[in-house]
DNA sequence: TTGAAAGCGCTAACAG
DNA sequence: CTGTTAGCGCTTTCAA
């Protein structure tokens, strides 16, 4: 029964005293080199596993992190958490998740056990602010949350109005004269930002800027949405969407039209998502770099962890244009 | 300070002991309806949260799930996860999260790591062994471990036979005559179920059933496979793929070649991943049902944690064809 | 209906 | 180099 067995045991059948052995699994203070053997072999003998919590309890942290993300099925979300998890693993730590289904009563009631287990820190990526009445360090991730204050609140996100931008951009450099932006609106706040900053591009550039929006992240609603918008508008010929999936919804809306993406409408996604470079045509798209926003975003909370000044307590990691065939031709 | 605020206190500042604080908090034992309601306002004015590490150090038990998987990246396992934690929740579980990267050595460190937490119970879904010397329940899922044992092991795992038969059988009932199988070998014991119940039913009906086998679930992998394929065997006219990256790389395979899907090649892909359905062509494939396995599975992990006897060790959940694009004309 | 007190397994003074 | 001991915050007998 190894979950019987504790430092106590341990110390009684190598001869030794707990603080003994407490000091040779942490490798703190002194013992001789033979005590450690005597004792090392019998926690091996008896599958001695420290406990965890204990440890927990007595040092006041926990060694793990809680994440609150909306949704670990989004790819960009899993790959985020991936490289999180990877990441605060070297370190040590452990990874508490919670999906809150974009739902807030949810996330307050997965914040309330975070805050009861004693997590030694959060990660919040759902893009609202985490109320904590106490000393948890949190470091938004991703979705900037609602009211930020850039003095108050840490946040590591991505170049959303640069990504926005490029997008446009590419379009304009691929000729298009006439080009519409699909977002989902208020629902993710850097769909907000692409948007935003996809629009003011093309306003720079004496276009209008037709607009559609859709209330989810939703290829069928796309679909939908672009269908409607093309018959009213014949010239366009470009098309800026803020995430891979309405992309593909708009271009499947096109085929049913009889549409030629990239021939008569080009378009660009965002996100990068493993989609866009295996559909057919491949997707133009913004790739985020996920593994510099993770590691950002855990450095910055450990910092935090360990009682640091943070020296930047907002981070925006660069995006780039990754061209694919939706923007050829 | 609420991260200083103990039962002690709470006790204190409504003048009862804290065995009484404690009993309301968890709401047994007996007490007034006023010492109650005295007790629950301080807790409310001073924003107390129990501490759970000191509560499982006192029962031993910590509701934590501790989850290994290969990769969370992955859509299927996503959405496993996605299942597990949201079911777990509303039994107060919380779920700690592993990704392996199918590292054998960082599985095992993982596997420590729960252990030392002393989690209540693990899923594992890796396919490997978890080799715990003492008695925490594990429950495998999706990949049934590596030498099972019908009687000694738990595991939930989907009808990967049947889906296999179903594949192929979608692919004759359309017309094809000549059907080749491609898999990813020796990596995901789940793709070479598949293959293999493909294979028998394509021979019990005559067909030699052509065979490719790539190292890794990788499109590009696919497409050169399947292109090297059709150039050595022209007559194939249909595809079975033991997975959807796996078809959408054999249809860019074929696309390069100029072969038309589904109009001269018809193929099928499995795991109905969010790509399937919206892949132009969209792709015939395989889905499992994700709530039902993780559910089955949280179920039996939560009897073996409360120490019941379990009555199936060995659940099997139906999948169901999704007929596409990819085997219609 | 309530309280006192032991103890979960561990760490960290402090003492030697 | 090693041991003794208090105590982390909580639950739970036992007693009142």
């Amino acid at each position: 029964m190894p979950q019987k067995v504790n430092i106590k045991t341990i110390a009684e059948l190598s001869g030794v005293s707990v603080a003994t052995v407490s000091r040779i699994i942490n490798q703190n203070g002194r013992f001789s080199a033979e005590t450690e053997a005597r004792v090392r072999k019998v926690m091996d003998d008896l599958h001695y596993y420290p406990n965890t919590v204990a440890k927990s309890l007595r040092q006041k942290h926990s060694m793990v992190i809680g994440i609150l993300v909306p949704d670990i099925t989004n790819s960009h979300f899993s790959r985020l958490i991936l490289e999180i998890q990877n990441y605060l693993f070297t370190f040590g730590y452990s990874v508490l998740i919670c999906n809150t289904n974009e739902d807030n009563t949810l996330e307050k009631q997965h914040l309330d056990a975070l805050i009861s287990q004693r997590v030694s820190g959060i990660l919040c990526l759902t893009g609202n602010r985490c109320v904590i009445n106490g000393s948890i360090p949190v470091v938004y991730l991703d979705r900037r949350p609602q009211g930020y204050k850039d003095n108050e609140d840490c946040l590591v996100e991505s170049d959303n109005m640069t990504g926005g931008r490029l997008a446009a951009l590419s379009l304009l450099e691929a000729g298009c004269k006439n080009i519409a932006v699909l977002y989902a609106k208020d629902v993710d706040i850097n769909h907000q930002m692409r948007f935003e900053s996809a629009v003011s591009v093309l306003k720079e550039h004496g276009m209008k800027a037709d607009v559609i929006s859709i209330d989810r992240v939703s290829a069928p609603l796309a679909t939908a949405a672009v269908k409607q918008l093309v018959q009213k508008n014949p010239t366009i010929d470009g098309l800026v969407c803020t995430g891979d999936l309405l992309a593909v919804g708009a271009f499947l809306g096109l085929l049913e039209l009889g549409i030629p993406v990239p021939g008569k409408i080009k378009l660009t996604g965002y996100d990068d998502s493993p989609l866009a470079g295996v559909y057919n045509p491949s997707i133009t798209s913004i790739h985020q770099d996920a593994k510099s926003m993770s590691q950002s975003a855990v450095d910055m909370l450990l910092q935090m962890v360990g009682g640091e000044q943070v020296p930047h307590n907002h981070v925006v990691l660069p995006v780039r244009l990754i061209e694919r065939e939706t923007t050829r031709g």
